[in-house]
RNA sequence: GCUCGGGUGGCGGAACGGUUUACGCACAACACUUAAAAUGUUGCGGCCUUAGGGCCUUGUGGGUUCGAAUCCCACCCCGAGCACCA
């Protein structure tokens, strides 16, 4: 007998695989479709990573199954092409980014393949390919149209050094990622999507979805929706006023001044000529400061103070209105009105002297007192206290009076506000999806028509950025200058690129479609695919590519281009693959384990079932090379019972037991990703078939091969052969198991005293419980232990488990 | 600080109200071999015991239960995400 030699039989079944096209999918076929999908790779010059494997031979052997089970299975790959680390290359190199991805793109081709997934190739996608980004340049042209996508002057990371704006996740702890600069924040006019008007639906509609807990929850978070009270504040000696936003409107009466932050326009206006200078110095100050400094919570708390009095209007005191840089210009209305119980603004007003009054009551004395004195911040809710006609009521009650006591006063309403902000849309890259808009002299802003798309990115030989912070496109003058489509007169482009989400946001629909000129897809095609019954991916793009990709897809299901309103069933997500140390596989570690070695030394297989084997799917495991060994090891022993087995006519029905109790437990386990039971199980089988070779029959290494094609689908194939079969063992149906050959006649019932294992015997599954008690009670070792003991209880459950209970001494 | 996960042998982990430590790795002994590798067999939580066996053990402390790693309460530690959000 041959031995198993993954590095002979696996490139066989690739071509064979290729050749026969087994894994495409058919538009409108009658089978019942499901649409599994994996986050499309960034093809970065490290190559295929081994947590990329993890992932996609997971949800590999998913497809194999329902394929098999009849169904229509969509199973895309596609690449994320856009992104700054090819720009940053071609800066270094002078490699062309285009050069540089499609030399990666190459690479990670060879090496999918090379694994044996099921993808269907026939509708890979690239999303720097202009045919896939004039969709991506349409989808921006209709949010403009409703009014989503608008320019406005924002402050943007920006390195001084390298005289570049940076995108937050280019910013590693308050410097620039490239030269180790500092970064300031700079205003620049930026594109923007109006995330925020989706925010209450980002929400809701997360009741209609199965995405894990930890998502759900990490997205309602991220959206952070707080319900709360709008006051005003009458600005002293003027007819202006200052609207705060509050959740803790119960103490208002404790309001002893109010905060502006250093942003708000209305500073400019109620700073007095004394108090102008210093407030100005503040000013500059925390302009200086960049987001992580400002963020600082050890710090002191520092301010200016305006100059300016307002009125609180639960108590019509005269209250002074300061600024401080603690205060957020883009959350609520950027002001707060300040008491002594909120941490921040007490350290505050110690700080400064300013006046501070107590309105609410802590249940403990000994706490009252410290409060009482100003020694310490109470700020849980409480009972309240010097708040007039709301004394006595706890926090919860008086947030519901005081707000409809301001609302009959007209001086304060419910409000409700949400911590997403709304998208920043612009880069100042070359790598890009080009904005396709131009700026006219005239007409102002105008859309690029709609016939002109794709406006194609332009070749270029120099990618350094501009001085001002505009996109190396800047420098092109042929492409910047352009007649404006309305009114033909002197117009320039926009040179901002989009980021790198905006290809993701929609990949999953051009799959339905992916060869389409005329629209983003076939609406009758995505009518048939979507949604996404199944969508795999990393937990670190919950708030981003997963919270975006959902928004686009509402806003085209409004205009009528997506079918509904949520693109994906389920969500579930795999954790990273760490280095053995413990660390992040990471070139400057030297830890990186690249799976063409694994795929040489082992096989794919091999990887694929240690990769699913290594731990929980969900959670994050470390890389062990002796753990590959194991999985060698299991395929050899499989290899070995196949063929010594495979001339026996009968299973045994021990044999026949273990293989369907198998079928079951894959069945089971593989809808929840307990790949690595799975393969536990099936390791246990293995082993004991190995045992009992003479009891194991043909029929049950057909079973057992058919079972082992989802996890290791050259194998299976090639054994499937060898027995002599002719087509393909992905033609056969999946097997089904048989609950009564899984039901066990002998079972071992456990006996305990006192809830202790004494004793265990073999008896008859259906065992009665008076039959159960008599024998138990015959046991010597039973007799050992309730000797002259009176017996209380009897605990029975049916073909497990008897308890008796007696009086201990 | 808030939200969400976790803490079980030397290690990765299984069990998620009913035999704790399945399966794998590592380790040890033996067999095969001139030798090594590979493979196979056996052992492998701790303490006590001549044996039979006994006792302890799922981060800590309580509770519910005939019975708790599993459910409840409090605390400690680790990881992830958010974080001056009023």
């Amino acid at each position: 007998m041959e031995s198993y030699n993954p590095q002979k039989i696996e490139p066989k079944w690739q071509r064979y695989w290729e050749k026969e096209d087994s894994n495409k999918a058919k538009d409108f076929s009658k089978k019942p479709k499901k649409y599994i999908l994996i986050e499309f790779p960034y093809p970065s010059g490290d190559g295929l990573h081994v947590g990329h494997v993890r992932s996609y031979a997971a949800l590999d052997a998913v497809c194999r199954k329902k394929r098999m089970e009849g169904f229509n299975v969509l199973f895309p790959i596609g690449f994320d092409a856009f992104g700054l680390p090819a720009e940053n290359y071609a800066l270094k190199t002078g490699v062309h980014p285009q050069t540089a991805i499609d030399k990666n793109i190459a690479t990670f081709k060879r090496q999918l393949k090379s694994l044996g997934l099921s993808f269907d190739w026939s509708r890979e996608i690239n999303t720097a390919d202009p045919k896939y980004y004039k969709w991506t340049q349409w989808i921006f042209l209709k949010l403009f149209e409703k009014g989503l996508a608008y320019q406005a002057e924002i402050p943007i990371n920006w390195c001084p050094s390298c005289k570049i704006g940076l995108a937050n996740e280019e910013v590693i702890a308050g410097s620039c990622e490239r030269c180790g600069a500092k970064t300031e924040e700079k205003r620049l006019k930026q594109w923007m999507i109006k995330i925020t008007k989706y925010a209450d639906r980002l929400i809701e509609d997360l009741g209609e979805v199965d995405y894990p807990e930890r998502v759900k929850a990490q997205q309602i978070n991220w959206i952070g929706k707080s319900y709360g009270t709008e006051v005003d504040f009458k600005i002293d000696n003027s007819d202006k006023k200052i609207t705060v936003f509050t959740t803790r409107v119960d103490t208002l009466f404790s309001g002893t001044y109010l905060i502006l932050a250093p942003e708000n326009p209305l500073v400019k206006t109620i700073t007095t000529k004394e108090q102008k200078e210093s407030v100005e110095r503040y000013i500059r100050e925390a302009a200086k400061k960049n987001e992580l400094e400002r963020v600082d919570t050890e710090k002191e708390r520092t301010g200016a103070f305006t100059g300016t009095y307002a009125i609180n209007p639960a108590t019509n005191e005269k209250i002074p209105i300061w600024i401080a840089d603690f205060v957020l210009a883009h959350y609520g209305t950027g002001a707060v009105f300040a008491d002594a119980h909120d941490q921040r603004d007490f350290e505050m007003a110690k700080k400064y002297n300013i006046p501070l009054k107590i309105s609410l009551r802590p249940k403990n004395e000994e706490l009252w007192e410290k409060v009482k004195n100003l020694e310490v911040c109470y700020s849980d809710e409480g009972i309240l206290v010097n708040s007039g006609q709301f004394d006595g009521l706890t926090s919860q009650e008086a947030i519901k009076k005081i707000t409809q006591w301001l609302e009959n006063k007209e001086t304060g309403r419910p409000a409700i506000q949400y911590k997403l902000r709304d998208w920043v849309f612009s880069r100042q890259h070359y790598w890009g999806e080009p904005i396709p808009i131009i700026h006219c002299e005239k007409c102002g802003v105008v859309p690029v028509p709609e016939k002109d798309l794709p406006l194609k990115l332009p070749y270029i030989e120099k990618y350094q950025p501009t001085s001002t912070g505009e996109s190396p496109l800047a420098n092109i003058s042929s492409w910047v200058n352009v007649k404006c489509p309305k009114c033909k007169s002197r117009a320039k482009r926009e040179t901002d690129t989009m980021p790198n989400w905006a290809g993701s946001n929609w990949y999953f629909m051009r799959y339905c479609d992916p060869k389409n000129n005329k629209a983003l897809a076939d609406v009758k095609k995505l009518k048939y695919w979507m949604p996404v019954d199944w969508y795999n991916g990393g937990m670190e793009h919950t708030t981003l590519h997963l919270l975006y990709s959902r928004f686009i897809y509402k806003f085209l299901f409004d205009i009528k281009v997506a079918p509904e309103s949520e693109p994906y069933k389920r969500r579930t997500s795999h954790g990273i693959v760490l280095a053995d140390d413990g660390r992040k596989m990471s070139k400057s570690f030297g830890n990186v384990i690249n799976p063409d070695g694994i795929i040489k030394k082992y096989g794919a297989d091999t990887l694929r079932i240690y990769e699913m084997f290594i731990g929980p799917f969900d959670q994050q495991v470390a890389w062990s090379i002796q753990g590959v060994n194991g999985a060698a090891r299991f395929l050899n022993k499989v290899w070995q019972v196949c063929f010594e087995c495979s001339k026996n006519k009968k299973s045994s029905p021990q044999i026949l037991r273990a293989v369907h109790s198998l079928n079951k437990k894959i069945d089971g386990d593989l809808e929840i990703m307990k790949f690595n039971t799975i393969i536990s199980s099936f390791m246990q089988f293995i082993n004991l078939a190995q045992e009992n070779k003479k009891d194991v029959g043909r029929e049950t290494i057909e079973k057992t091969l058919i079972l082992l094609s989802l996890l290791a689908p050259h194998f299976a194939e090639e054994v499937w052969e060898k027995l002599g079969h002719k087509k393909s063992i992905f033609f056969e149906n999946w097997p089904k198991y048989d609950q009564n050959i899984i039901k066990k006649e002998e079972v071992t019932l456990i006996i305990q005293i006192n809830g202790r294992v004494r004793d265990k015997i073999e008896v008859n599954s259906d065992i009665s419980e008076r039959e159960a008690k008599a024998l138990t009670l015959s046991r010597e070792k039973v007799k050992k232990y309730i000797l002259q003991k009176e017996i209380k209880k009897v605990v029975f459950v049916p073909g497990k488990l008897i308890n008796i209970v007696v009086e201990e001494h």
